[in-house]
DNA sequence: TCTGGGGTCCTAGGACCC
DNA sequence: TCTGGGGTCCTAGGACCC
């Protein structure tokens, strides 16, 4: 019997859970510094550069979501909001313990970022589902100290409307769309930029045409969308009417690219400064691979210059090379040199340089040609010392010459709080 | 002075093959 | 002179996500 034959009652009724930490990294913070309660807080994002996380209080001071940390530098001062860099060490953790509390409540959990993850409920038959988001609210509080949000709903799709509901508009913290009623009360509810998978082109696209809330969406034809937005669109608006069309991805998917990039603290002009830090981006590349047993079989370099600086010609420029399915320093250091010498003017001031590695394969299906053999066997062995001895001794007590020792194009953190939960050295103290 | 970083998926079009 | 038709693979570009 062909699939679309199975009658409809084997259909069981899907019902997920989408749980994400309120203003995740501001929370992070905020666990490990009481006084920072009921304050504006705000995380910087790497190089101290633009505004990723507000508490509730930032954001009621009007302070948006990727702004410039200097243009509103003078705020931050006279409305004393605490500002922090990135502390990835400590959200990473934070965010790990965080899950750990969800499987305690299923084991069908999808970890979707570093703050958010779906819950599979569908197998679930005569729970209180609202208990259960209540329930998860107040264990994740008391054991880690975040605030989160749940939203329950038949798709992922609206499980996120419901999540952001949740946030937006009820106390207590959790949302349960369960019926037609409430599917569609809530798509009135939600404006079309607020629709996961609906960004910025498409909200400009949509307006146009007088779509203004997740309702008016799902009353566009098919067809129409399919032309206009493809497959994901129509996926989407399914998912909206209830139907699933987004399973869970119960396993981490193997990377299939994997990318270093940073911004220079300051621009620089100088080959031998960006191949330095082009060496350590390719080299952290290799570490990426590694830990997932992949080898590459491509590597792109990119470079350019300040996009926003007035009066000087913008530079951007990438080069990709092959390479014989590797997940070598070593190699992608060499391949990263070549591309970087194909690409790089003298003249320029470059503000920004990346590595990207694609077409990944896992590593136990590489061919091996007689003559790679040799080569390949060695610098196994050479990664496997590198790569144990920093995860004894520190990371980066071994590297790679081509890495440089100067590193002055490293990050800007002038604000990292400690990482508490990761670093003895940097344990909370505690005075009495 | 100062504007992040790391991913995924889809489509169209070209190269190539039989 | 007329210049097939179908398939696969790859890549670049665009859109989206957190």
């Amino acid at each position: 019997m062909p699939k679309a034959d199975i009658p409809n009652k084997t259909k069981k009724t899907s019902m997920y859970a989408l749980i994400d930490g309120n203003n995740f990294y501001a929370s992070c913070e905020r666990v490990f510094n009481p006084a920072l309660r009921d304050k504006p807080v705000v995380v910087l994002s790497n190089n101290d550069g633009i505004i990723v996380a507000r508490s509730n209080e930032a954001k009621a001071l009007g302070i948006k979501m990727g702004t410039p940390a200097f243009e509103i530098k003078k705020l931050l001062q006279q409305q004393k909001v605490f500002a922090f860099s990135s502390n990835y060490a400590l959200y990473g953790d934070m965010s790990q313990r965080m899950m750990q509390i969800f499987t305690e409540f299923t084991p069908d959990i999808e970890i979707y970022s570093i703050d958010e993850a779906f819950l599979d409920f569908s197998d679930f038959k005569n729970i209180d589902l609202r208990q259960t988001g209540l329930d998860i609210r107040r264990r994740v509080y008391k054991y880690i100290g975040i605030p989160v949000s749940v939203g329950l709903a038949p798709t992922k799709t609206l499980a996120k409307i419901a999540n952001r509901i949740a946030k937006k508009m009820m106390k207590n913290g959790v949302a349960l769309i369960d019926t037609p009623e409430k599917i569609e009360k809530a798509l009135q509810l939600t404006p079309v930029e607020e629709v996961w998978g609906i960004g910025r082109q498409h909200t400009r696209f949509l307006h146009r045409h007088q779509v203004k809330t997740a309702f008016d969406f799902t009353r566009l034809p098919d067809a129409f969308i399919r032309k206009k937005m493809s497959v994901t669109g129509l996926r989407t608006k399914k998912e909206l009417l209830g139907t699933s069309c987004i399973p869970m991805e119960y396993e981490p998917q193997p990377r299939k690219a994997v990318r270093t990039a940073r911004t220079f603290a300051q621009t620089t002009t100088d080959f031998e400064y960006v191949a330095e830090a082009v060496a350590t981006f390719a080299s952290a590349c290799g570490e990426k691979l590694r830990r997932q047993n992949s080898v590459a079989n491509l590597l792109t370099v990119f470079v350019r210059t300040n996009k926003f600086a007035q009066n000087k010609t913008y530079y951007a420029n990438s080069f990709t090379v092959q390479l014989s399915a590797t997940n070598s320093s070593i190699d992608l250091i060499k391949a990263a040199h070549k591309a970087l010498h194909i690409i790089f003017k003298e003249g320029y001031e470059y503000k920004k340089a990346g590595v990207l590695v694609s077409g990944l394969r896992p590593d136990k299906h590489r061919q091996l040609t007689l003559f790679e053999r040799q080569n390949y066997v060695k610098h196994k062995q050479i990664m496997q010392v590198i790569d144990r001895l920093n995860a004894q001794h520190g990371y980066k007590l071994l590297k790679i010459a081509a890495e440089g020792q100067s590193r002055a194009w490293r990050l800007r953190q002038e604000y990292r709080s400690k990482r508490y939960t990761t670093r003895w050295d940097e344990l909370i103290e505690i005075r009495v």
